[in-house]
DNA sequence: AGGAATCTACGAACTACTTCGTAGATTGAC
DNA sequence: GTCAATCTACGAAGTAGTTCGTAGATTCCT
């Protein structure tokens, strides 16, 4: 019954917030988000994404508390599969050629990349 | 007045059948997409691209032609910039770690990566 | 010519997403 | 206790995306 679909933008967002400070109250995750979205646009985006199962909730004070449901890299993941999958014909590789050709990486971002493809060379 | 947004997942599916067909009637875009849309909504979909901007046609015979506005390549690389920054903090380089760790990339692809990026130090 | 096939245009319905206001409960200050 | 602040829940509206049927025009076949 779990179909999973991606996130929404909206959803996204809030997302990116709690991953970056962890387990928060609406009122907290609707601060860092700035005067863009009202309170009650907040929660009633978290009350739904419960419902979806991306976040979960601790009820246990009056104020609950909301964290994601998985993991940044998970979500991360689970995003590039699907846009390889609906704009490259699920090849990784190609996004990988258009990701570095659509935004300069540092040579730092560079090094690292060549880090991580010798890894898989030994691995392999 | 042309805000560019990223196209929807049914757009998506028909682009990608003109970028590999090339320009298309309407029927030939259905038959090829299967028997999963009815032939009005494929041209319902089409006609809503043309006011998008991201189809244009041909109608000098009765039979209208559609081709892709924009080529694949620019596309993808759209779509790239735009996960970066909804997902990746803009980096492109964080992105290219998770695809490549999101799906195995056959050897033939790695040493096209590899390729790459050496023809990024000798340009640097 | 007449009927079948094929085409475009468009309305309408349905689902998903996003936004925010209001209502009612609970808490805290005095 | 009372009032203000704060919280959750939820309804409702507006927008966007998707689907497909119907209508009317054109073409094709005999």
């Amino acid at each position: 019954m779990t179909a999973r679909r991606r996130p929404t933008d909206a959803e996204l967002a809030i997302l990116r917030v709690l991953w970056a400070q962890g387990p928060s109250t609406v009122r907290e995750v609707a601060e860092e988000m700035g005067r863009e979205s009202a309170y009650t646009t907040v929660l009633k985006l978290l009350q739904i994404m419960i419902d979806k199962g991306l976040v979960r909730r601790d009820e246990s004070s009056r104020t609950h508390v909301y964290r994601a449901a998985r993991s940044e890299r998970a979500t991360q993941r689970q995003l590039v599969r699907d846009l390889a999958d609906r704009a490259f014909g699920g090849s990784a590789a190609r996004l990988v050629m258009q990701a570095l050709a659509a935004k300069k990486a540092s040579p730092e971002e560079l090094a690292e990349i060549r880090r991580w493809l010798a890894e898989q060379d030994t691995s392999a």
